[in-house]
DNA sequence: CACCAGGCAAGTA
DNA sequence: TACTTGCATGGT
């Protein structure tokens, strides 16, 4: 994968916070959705903590029209940010000193935040060794014969983890290759250069 | 036109 | 517990 793409060094955003919202909007959605939104969030002044918790959440929706689902998505925002400073009183960089457990089991707790959502604030935006486990994950390991297909997000992770070492790097490289890989070779491709070895076939991804 | 994209929660039986 | 459905835009 990385002969064929490069080294990823995602996420592609700036700071914890921009990496936290655009999580939360890539969900189920297209990531050029996402840029257009995230964007248009800056433009409008409003990707900061503070404006994020005082915009009125029909405002927010409006703002993150692109990114689709955008009612749920602003009610998301707003209760990450509602966490935030609950759990935190609003201070990025004492959540920056959580331990990873604690951490990712306060995430799973906001309502809208689910394990590939949490897991991939944990890694990109707080740098913490944990595998992102996602749709293109778990088709090219069932494909390649190496989990059932019930296998749960949890035995994802797990068998990544059991098998790697814990380094945030490689876990960061490791995801966003996944993903490149299945965006370009795994819908309906005959053959894959990444994976010379399978022939995906030419029917449908799940046959 | 149909289908899908870096999910998640709520509803139903 | 085990399925199913809603959420929504924008590109192919």
């Amino acid at each position: 994968m990385i002969r064929e793409f490069g080294h990823q060094h995602w996420w592609p955003g700036e700071t914890p916070l921009e990496i936290m919202v655009g999580a939360i909007l890539t969900q189920n959605t297209n990531w050029r959705n996402v840029e257009k939104a995230i964007d248009n969030l800056k433009q409008l002044d409003l990707l900061s903590f503070r404006a994020l918790g005082e915009v009125p959440i029909h405002r927010l929706a409006e703002a993150i029209r692109s990114a689709g689902y955008y009612n749920i998505k602003a009610a998301r925002l707003k209760n990450l940010i509602h966490f935030i400073q609950s759990a935190y009183g609003g201070d990025l960089d004492k959540l920056g000193e959580e331990e990873t457990a604690a951490l990712r089991e306060g995430l799973l707790s906001v309502k809208g935040i689910g394990p590939e959502t949490a897991d991939s604030i944990l890694l990109y935006a707080m740098e913490r060794p944990v595998f992102v486990v996602d749709a293109y994950t778990h088709r090219i390991l069932h494909r390649h014969g190496l989990i059932e297909e019930e296998a749960s997000y949890e035995d994802l992770q797990a068998l990544f983890m059991a098998h790697l070492n814990d380094d945030p790097r490689l876990f960061n490289d490791f995801h966003a290759l996944i993903v490149m890989t299945g965006k370009k070779y795994c819908k309906k491709r005959p053959a894959c250069p990444v994976c010379p070895l399978i022939n995906w076939g030419p029917t449908s991804p799940e046959s």
